[in-house]
DNA sequence: AGTCTAATTTTAAGTACCGAAATAAGTCTG
DNA sequence: CAGACTTATTTCGGTACTTAAAATTAGACT
């Protein structure tokens, strides 16, 4: 039993919250438009409003004609209250990107890791000396920062001490947030999983925008989803949901290097993919340097090479299953296909995907789902992760530098 | 975005309702210990209970003995305010039972179907008279139902109208709450899919009970899950979500009645396992007249019958991979194994199903996870559906059949 | 009977939202 | 260009709800 009290305070918080929101992904917005769209009073609205605009949270920002009567004046939220950092942890290099409150991008930073493998150790100072780069020019200062969204590339175990475990890294429990903290930045920190913060971006800002029930599903080296449930990223008990790479699919099949056979990934992710495209060449590698490249070299050689169209029809279909799964088990109204792999994929065979999945969902939550690829470019986890800040900052409606809105004088 | 304001009465609501959720679930409790436990104070607990008490809701239960000081006064809904229904709308028959609020069984029927195919204009009348004779002891009336939930064995579009989709039993977009109300009952209705009824009846009272996060599975002639997020039964975008017998799991493998190949429920569904079973015995028929019978044939004979063995070895792996991927996906504190066929295989194969489990899980979401058997009886479906108007009372605070407070005298 | 302890209720104060009335800020008309 | 008109926003008075503190109650203990 999870039961918590309210008080006639939580009520006031809880409405801040709607109408910055509000203002936030639908504005600008009037007080009497937000009236209208909340249903609180118009009275209501004035009163939290002129609190906002008391704390600077939110600015007035022109009127709206009218043909007689008072004009509207519209308000927004004030996009120089303060400004937030993404940063993406990858496993070869940092980069980190500053925001305004409108999430307009006012500088970037990337840093590579020397050797290719981030020590919780390094990567704490860097990110410190990123975010010094980040506030260089004039007029930016790190108490105006508002927060900095962290995103790694493994689970994070939200709670007390926040907790990175990252397989691929070898990072095992390394607590991030308080290494970044003793590197010396004294902004509030949210750590969470990199695909969950694109998947996040992508929710705010790209195709997933809109949706309550959303399936973000990413198809790099690896395979990972970020599911939206009732508008919020879905996270299971210990945050670690969402793991579409090592479901089953073949049962028996594949050798996945998670140790268990049959993994979707093992069928779909780049790896599977260009491991299957050289079998069936009979061993010989594919002639390009990369992943990626080798991945663009199979695209390309499937209009002239069986052999190519072969293996990305198998692709297809394979995908198409583990698809028509997220369909069957989440029943969201969206699909969004993303990752750098899946993006290519997408792009090309967009269309015979979306059959292989009609060929393997029940009917009826496949008519539901729209499958629709990524809209936001390489640095969607950094801007994920700077969206971590404002969310609180949205669902809090108080900025958390300073929790407790300060006495009356 | 969706917005919605909260006023000063949506307050009251809301702690009225967490007062009774708590009185229900872990009562009874005297008002102090309810103060400690929501957070609320005393006053306002005195308040919110007496107004309670007033409406017939909660009853005194008692004194707790003190050393010196005044006895605390226990406090209990009240099991007298009214009974709810639960009704199990099966392929072969209905089923009602009747509860008084402590769901404590105070009568229950069964109608068989002739033929055994729920025609929907059918069913109605049946549920009527069901209700006139599970009321027929004195005292009993229908202005006292609370409520009737109905469990329908397909998925159920909530909404303005409710619609039935149930494509086992040939029903499609059936408004079968409008049918029962023309039949005559005057009760509020809450039509809800069998499996998550079932799913709920487990979580309240059974081996789901206070996880916050679940996947209950099931298993029968055909397989199906309900998976609890964080508290309450996931729902999806269309009410569908869930649909785990679907799910590809060997990829391009043996045909399933939906229509599509690799299928979970082909190859762990009863029929499933029968079939293989059949197959594995050179097409000869498993000599007994049913399912289940035939499935404890097969459990049976594993002892002595290598066939039979390996047809169960087999069986136990699927299942494993099956719910190891609603542990990856989900990432659930528990797993809960039922329906007939899941209790059957679960009874005497759960360490070696946990195996499997593990053997395709991820480590670390398998580890936060505690694989269990169904608790409750073959009722559950109903007891589940009871639970509906009683959620409907403890979520509301407020009695559906009066749902605006009588304003003061 | 009187004292002590601890639960519950009453009281007074603070905060929140709402509806109605008042005010503000434009456009339109003559 | 003043006055009429229209519509957005603010102000005001009222009611609901929670809280902290004070008062009251109900037994136990002496």
């Amino acid at each position: 039993m999870e039961a918590r009290r309210a008080t006639v305070r939580d009520l006031r918080r809880r409405n801040r919250s709607t109408l910055l929101s509000m203002l936030f992904f639908e504005g600008p917005l009037s007080r009497y438009e937000l009236g209208r769209r909340t249903g609180l009073s118009a009275a209501t609205v004035s009163n939290v409003v002129g609190e906002m605009i008391d704390d600077g949270l939110v600015v007035e920002a022109g009127l709206v004609d009218s043909d007689g009567g008072r004009p509207r004046v519209l308000l927004r939220v004030n996009p120089a209250h303060g400004t937030v950092v993404g940063v993406d942890v990858g496993e070869t290099g940092v980069s980190m990107e500053l925001f305004d409150l409108s999430m307009t991008r006012l500088a970037a930073v990337e840093r590579a890791l020397e050797p290719p493998q981030p020590d919780p150790a390094l990567v704490a100072p860097l990110i410190a000396a990123g975010l010094a780069e980040l506030l260089g020019k004039p007029g930016l200062a790190e108490a105006d920062v508002l927060g900095i969204g962290i995103g790694v590339p493994g689970t994070v175990e939200q709670g007390e001490r926040v907790r990175v475990h990252a397989q691929s890294i070898g990072w095992d429990g390394v607590p991030l947030a308080e290494l970044v903290r003793d590197a010396g930045v004294t902004a509030p920190l949210y750590v969470e999983n990199g695909a969950k913060t694109q998947g996040q971006a992508e929710m705010w800002f790209g195709a997933g925008r809109g949706a309550r029930h959303a399936v973000i599903a990413l198809i790099g080296s690896g395979v990972g989803a970020t599911v939206i449930a009732d508008g919020t990223t879905y996270q299971g008990s210990t945050s670690s949901a969402g793991e579409w790479g090592h479901t089953t699919l073949a049962y028996g099949g594949r050798l996945c290097r998670c140790g268990s056979h049959g993994c979707l990934e093992a069928y779909v992710g780049a790896e599977g993919i260009l491991d299957r495209f050289r079998k069936a060449r009979g061993g010989r590698a594919v002639p390009r340097p990369d992943e990626r490249s080798q991945l663009d070299f199979l695209l390309a050689a499937a209009d002239r090479s069986a052999t190519a169209a072969a293996v990305l029809d198998d692709t297809v279909g394979f995908l198409g299953a583990g698809i028509a799964n997220l369909v069957n088990l989440f029943n969201p109204e969206r699909i969004v296909l993303g990752g750098w792999a899946g993006l290519a994929l997408g792009t090309r065979l967009l269309p015979e995907i979306r059959k292989a999945t009609a060929a393997h969902a029940l009917r009826h939550a496949y008519e539901q789902t729209s499958i629709e690829l990524c809209q936001l470019g390489s640095d969607a986890v950094a801007v994920g992760a700077a969206t971590l800040p404002v969310e609180a900052l949205l669902t809090q409606g108080v900025d958390a530098r300073r929790p407790a809105r300060p006495a009356m004088t």
